[in-house]
Order: structure tokens, then C-alpha cells, then sequence
DNA sequence: ACCTGAACACCGTTCAAGT
DNA sequence: ACCTGAACACCGTTCAAGT
């Protein structure tokens, strides 16, 4: 009777625990509650045990973090197995599908960029890129500087130098407060606050995002041009 | 006799501490040692007191992050104060001065993008930036585009999602190595380590940096181009 | 005004012990 | 094979006490 109750002792996961389900309860607990909230002590809370029972499945917090950021690399990887196309609209897609899915888990960004090695859904993700860009007729040279020059934006994302998350309360307030200091960035706040077009009245992320990815996109075109020009006449 | 003794209990400066100097030995201290020696505890070592004696400097950690992001920031906008001239060679210069002080503090792009508030440095910053753009001819609006285009580039730097700081001991092993799975990779890294152009037989980071940014430069004046011609013929 | 010392609430991680 | 419990070496930060 008493050792086939349901334990009671282990509040919300099943029996037994697995590397697997560590791993998807820390990417649930980051998404909900922010990276900074996911401790060992406290991810093992939120799984009925102990926190050295996490050390089972897992070899210590680095290796936890390589598994929670290759969970999301896998979704990426899913979501975008299947297109393809002209290189230049399959990039794009590819590119935005990521973004999509790093929207969802908002502290990856951060968490990839102290990754020292970028694990197996990594190289996944990139030979599908440079295949792409094979196909599009880029030397192997020119991909590689590519791949350089789009960075984290491969992944669907970029890391802003300012938190614009959320909009100054007053910004043509804002402005005139600057306008002394900093007359040329008051004037431009100046200039987006009265802009009909972002419609938001602030930043559109998701527009900025798309805008700097074409102007990319256009000049490695561009650059591809170049060195195709340039070997036929040689 | 006691009194007047130059107390030895105070190895590292002199008499007493200010914030200036605890922000000046920090940022030492993170270029010496990297950012994650710089405890509040460790640092206060280094000064020769105690921990508790910073705090009367610095509201606590994160106003010192804030503050050692400052010194660095202040850093750039010295040394690139003087640069004028056509918009496209006076942002070059601006953006790779800012990129050779960045080198010497590389712990400040990860404490960077930490940061919620930018701070005055950074204002100060980006309204010479501005001013540029403004000057060769770019719209508001397009300005604040280009803003977002460049992102952190606009300060030098760049995070890449892997870590490419020291080559892989044997680059044509690796690449056979990934032949299987990562036909595109193996293919990319063979061509890189046949390479003559790359001398350092790997990625050249400040090679690459310029190639993004003259990519992105380009991009962006066929923009403000494709603007102007609008404007005119409207 | 500035610094110290003890204490508190956390971390990640070890080790030996339990089943 | 998996989990627990106590312990260790750290964190940032508080508070009261010293000068």
C-alpha cells in the first residue's frame, strides 16, 4: 500500500527523469520566466527533485546551456528543412523562419554567444545555408565571407546596442530634452514620432529586420555579379 | 611613529578611492583577466580593501558594468572625435577606430548588449554618427534605418554565433572529417585551407569586418541614391 | 564621509551515502 | 543506475559598527 501510492513527492514530470526532459523543462522555464531564473537548484525544483539529481543527465550548467540552445536549433532546423527554391528567396525564408522561432525563446540569442562550440545542429543549419548560396552561383570563397558578413542575422536575429523593447513614454518629450546635447539624434527622434509609417510610433523590429537583411542580401548579390563578370572576361 | 606610516594594507593605489579609479581598475582588471574575474570581492582585493568598501563608489554591480561601459565608450568617442569628411571614408574610419578600441577591451560587446539604458557615451556616440549621415545626404527616416542595418557593427564589433579565435589544428582533416555529414561545410573549409589569399590559413576577423561593413556601406547609399531620384521625380 | 566585519540568501559543484 | 543530504567554495548585498 504505501510504496505503490503515487508518489506524491514529485510534483510535475513523470516517473523518472531523462536528459531529454531536463532539457525541455529548462527551455519552458527560460521562455517563461527568463534565462537568469534557470538554476540548477531551481530548475530541479521545478522537476520534483533534487539538484544534484540534474547531474545524471547532464555533466554540469555549461553542458545544460549547449543542450537547451541545439533544442532550439533543432526546432530552427525542422522549420526550415523543407524550403528551398531560388537562393535568394529560400535565404530569406529560411532566414525569417529562424527568426520566428527565436522570437519564441528570446534568451537564445544570448546564451548562443557564449557557446565556444557550436555543436551539431549548428553545422546543420549552415551546410543548408551553403548549399543555398552554392546553388546561387557563389564561389566558395565569396560564401564564406558571406556567411561572415550576415553573422548572428543567419540565425534570425541581431543584438541591438539599446533596448528599444519598449517605447520612450513621451518621445517628442524626449527629443526636446535631447535637442541641446544631441540636436541630430533629437531631430531623428523627432522625425519617427511624427512618421505615419510605423504605425507602432516606435521601433518595428521586424521591419528593421527585414530591411537590413535585403540590403545585405542585394549586395552580396552584387558581389556575386562581380566575381562571375569578372572570371568570364578573364 | 604609527600614525604616519605608509600603510602597506593598500597594495594596489594610493591613499583612497573614488569611482573613477574603482571603474579605471576594472576595466583593467577585465582586460587582463576577462569579465568574469571582476567580482565585486576580487576587484576590491585588487584595490586593497574590502568589498564592502566599493559600494560607496557604485550604486552596486550592474551601475559598475555600466560605468566600465562608459570608460570604454568614452575611449571611442575620443579617438574618433576629429574624423570628418565625406560620409562613407569618415564612417569607415569612425566604425574601425571604434573597432581597434573594442580589441583591446573584449569583454565590453558581451557587458554591452547586458546593458538596458545606453547611456550618455552611447548617445554621444551615435549623434556623430547621425550627423553623418545626415550630412551625405540620407533622409531622417533612412538614417534611422541605417541605424538598425548596422546594429552593433556601428561600434565595431561584431558576435559571431561560433568561435573562430583560434584555428582547428588540421583544417583538411576536419574537413574530411565532415564530409559525410556536411558535404557544403567540408567543402568550404577545404577551399579556406587551399586558400593563399587568407595567409593566416583561417578566418582573418578584421578582413571580413570590413568586407561586411563596405557590403553594408554600398547597400545603403543605393538606398539613400534610390531615395533622392524618388524625390526628384516626384 | 568612508571603510570594516559579520551575516544572509543565494550560486555551482564535490563527495559519500542510500536504493 | 539513479537520487539524496551534507558540505565546500564561491557570489552580491544588508546592516550595524567603527574612524
Amino acid at each position: 500500500m504505501t510504496t505503490t501510492e503515487p508518489d506524491a513527492a514529485r510534483p510535475r514530470r513523470g516517473p523518472r527523469l531523462s536528459r531529454d526532459k531536463v532539457l525541455q523543462a529548462a527551455v519552458e522555464f527560460a521562455d517563461d520566466s527568463g534565462i537568469e531564473s534557470v538554476t540548477m537548484r531551481r530548475l530541479a525544483r521545478r522537476l520534483g527533485v533534487e539538484a544534484m539529481a540534474l547531474y545524471n543527465h547532464v555533466a554540469n550548467k555549461e553542458a545544460l546551456l549547449d543542450g537547451m540552445v541545439s533544442v532550439v536549433l533543432n526546432e530552427i532546423n525542422d522549420a526550415t528543412a523543407d524550403i528551398r527554391g531560388a537562393w535568394k528567396p529560400a535565404l530569406r525564408r529560411r532566414i525569417l523562419t529562424a527568426r520566428q522561432v527565436m522570437l519564441r525563446h528570446p534568451w537564445t540569442p544570448g546564451v548562443l554567444e557564449t557557446r565556444t562550440d557550436p555543436g551539431a545542429q549548428v553545422n546543420r543549419y549552415y551546410d543548408a545555408l551553403i548549399g543555398l548560396f552554392r546553388d546561387g552561383g557563389f564561389s566558395l570563397d565569396l560564401t564564406h565571407h558571406v556567411l561572415h558578413a550576415l553573422g548572428t542575422r543567419a540565425f534570425g536575429y541581431t543584438h541591438e546596442p539599446w533596448d528599444d523593447s519598449q517605447p520612450p513614454p513621451d518621445p517628442a518629450l524626449l527629443a526636446r530634452q535631447m535637442a541641446g546635447e544631441y540636436p541630430n539624434i533629437a531631430a531623428m527622434l523627432e522625425n519617427v514620432s511624427h512618421d505615419a509609417n510605423t504605425s507602432l510610433g516606435w521601433c518595428d523590429d521586424q521591419f528593421e529586420f527585414e530591411f537590413a537583411l535585403d540590403v545585405l542580401l542585394e549586395g552580396l548579390e552584387r558581389r556575386r555579379d562581380a566575381e562571375t563578370s569578372r572570371s568570364r572576361t578573364r
